[in-house]
RNA sequence: GGGUAGGUGGCGGAGUGGUCAAUCGCACCUGACUGUAAAUCAGGCGACUUCGGUCUACGGGGGUUCGAAUCCCUCCCUGCCCA
């Protein structure tokens, strides 16, 4: 690639939903002069599941390996394995190794989608954490104060609210830093809220006498209901999301967030984006996003097909084309089919659904809760909420 | 070690002998509206029901009472303060 090229790959590095950079000339350099980086990310074994929100750093870390760089993944596993702290249950057991195998397989599986893990470093960081000594830990304790620990925003707010702060929530900082001297980051990534912890690796590295990594901190992307996107909130999109699930809930995401999810999760370029945002109307702006972001996990042929079939339930109205269908014998009770299909959890939501008018057969509602399905209704198709859909056979 | 406040539905949080299947907020479900599964509005939101009710629930166990989430005993768990 020519040097201008490179140079405005670099540039979008550094600024594409991008919330700062420590220290931004020193990295920039770094990237211009041609050597080959050590880019660190840290994961967390404990939730297997990746959503929106995370991509945005991995996605970065795409970015930094088009450029030639080498991605470090860190599990935390020995973090994971004393558990984290904010969990209620004292009870909870540790993360078992298998456990801990396991979930990092399907971590890798899911990066995979946007990563080229072939060309990417995994390490665990027990390798090296467990064999810390007490006066290792301790050195390196003394790098940090406790006044630097309590005026961190969360820190504070919890102290401030009566809060409990275990006393081993101070030794994250410390673990995750020590990561970054044992594989010898020369940048580290993550999103704002991981803020000391990735300056605690800079200081760690200078104690150890090492150079500093840089820091490159992306932005939080709220989730669907415009709160922080948490997996406690249930308010992810995952990427293992099946293609219409996650499109359907990229088009639940309120009209405000459809510029900072094209930013943060596709590459669509910058000024692409502006002119979809400028010149379409936000529905089909919004119907872009999705089969973008679709199509990076499930490919551009199922991100059409998730669209078509959105445009034609919830636009259209229209019954799917590939609706399943099942076969019953006559005499079933309407109330009974439903919680059969699973269209409700129980015989009284079923009932209130159908009272509620939530129940049509062949487009016609039902608000008889005692309805039976007889010979009358073979082949009608019954709808049950906005999205239940199934044809019966009556036997 | 001493003191003190607590453990209620998916979460937050009321309730301190009957009218409590338990106010309210969030989440969720259904409907209306809409370009959207957004926003807004209306209704619903333990289970079973022959729609009369019945059963299971307020940290665990036991007790008092006609009757307990509410009182007593006991066990478990947690926060905060002091040392």
């Amino acid at each position: 690639m020519d040097e201008n090229e490179k140079q405005k790959l670099i540039d979008e590095l550094l600024s594409r939903g991008v919330a700062e950079v420590i220290d931004r000339e020193h990295l920039r350099h770094r990237l211009v002069s041609g050597e080959t980086l050590r880019i660190k990310l840290g994961i967390d074994p404990t939730s297997p599941n990746i959503h929106l929100g995370r991509s945005v750093t991995l996605l970065k870390l795409r970015d930094f390996q088009a450029l030639g760089h080498t991605i470090v993944f860190i599990v935390g596993d020995f973090t994971g394995q004393i558990g984290d702290t904010s969990d209620k249950e004292s009870e909870r057991p540790m993360l078992s190794r298998e456990m801990v195998r396991e979930n990092m397989a399907t971590y890798a599986e899911q990066a995979g989608k946007i990563l080229d893990m072939t060309r990417v470093e995994i390490h665990a960081n027990s390798t090296w954490l467990s064999k810390l000594t007490f006066s290792d830990i301790g050195k390196e304790a003394d790098a940090f104060s406790v006044a630097e620990f309590i005026a961190r925003e969360n820190i504070r707010k919890r102290l401030d609210a009566g809060k409990r702060v275990s006393l081993r929530e101070m030794l994250y900082p410390l673990m995750q830093g020590h990561d970054s001297v044992e594989v010898s980051a020369d940048v580290e990534i993550g999103g704002t809220d991981q803020r000391f912890n990735l300056l605690a690796g800079r200081k760690l590295q200078e104690h150890a006498g090492s150079e500093p990594q840089d820091i490159l901190m992306t932005n939080l992307i709220p989730g669907t209901d415009g709160r922080k996107m948490s997996s406690s909130w249930g308010n992810t999109i995952n990427l293992l999301d099946p293609p219409r699930d996650m499109f359907g809930k990229v088009m639940s995401v309120p009209d405000t967030l459809v510029e900072t999810y094209f930013i943060h999760c596709t590459r669509v370029p910058r000024e692409e984006v502006s002119l979809v945002l400028r010149s379409e109307n936000p529905r089909d702006a919004k119907l872009r996003l999705g089969r973008e972001i679709v199509a990076i996990y499930h490919g551009v042929e199922a991100a059409g097909d998730a669209e078509d079939a959105f445009v034609s339930l919830f636009s259209k109205r229209e019954v799917p084309r590939d609706l399943r269908e099942v076969t019953i014998s006559e005499g079933k009770s309407l109330l009974d089919f439903l919680v059969e299909q699973d269209f409700a959890n129980s015989r009284a939501e079923a009932r209130r659904k159908i009272e509620q008018g939530g129940v049509e057969i062949n487009g016609e509602k039902i608000l008889d809760r005692d309805f039976v399905l007889t010979s009358r209704e073979n082949l009608a198709i019954i709808h049950c909420g906005k999205k239940d859909f199934v044809k019966i056979h009556i036997l």
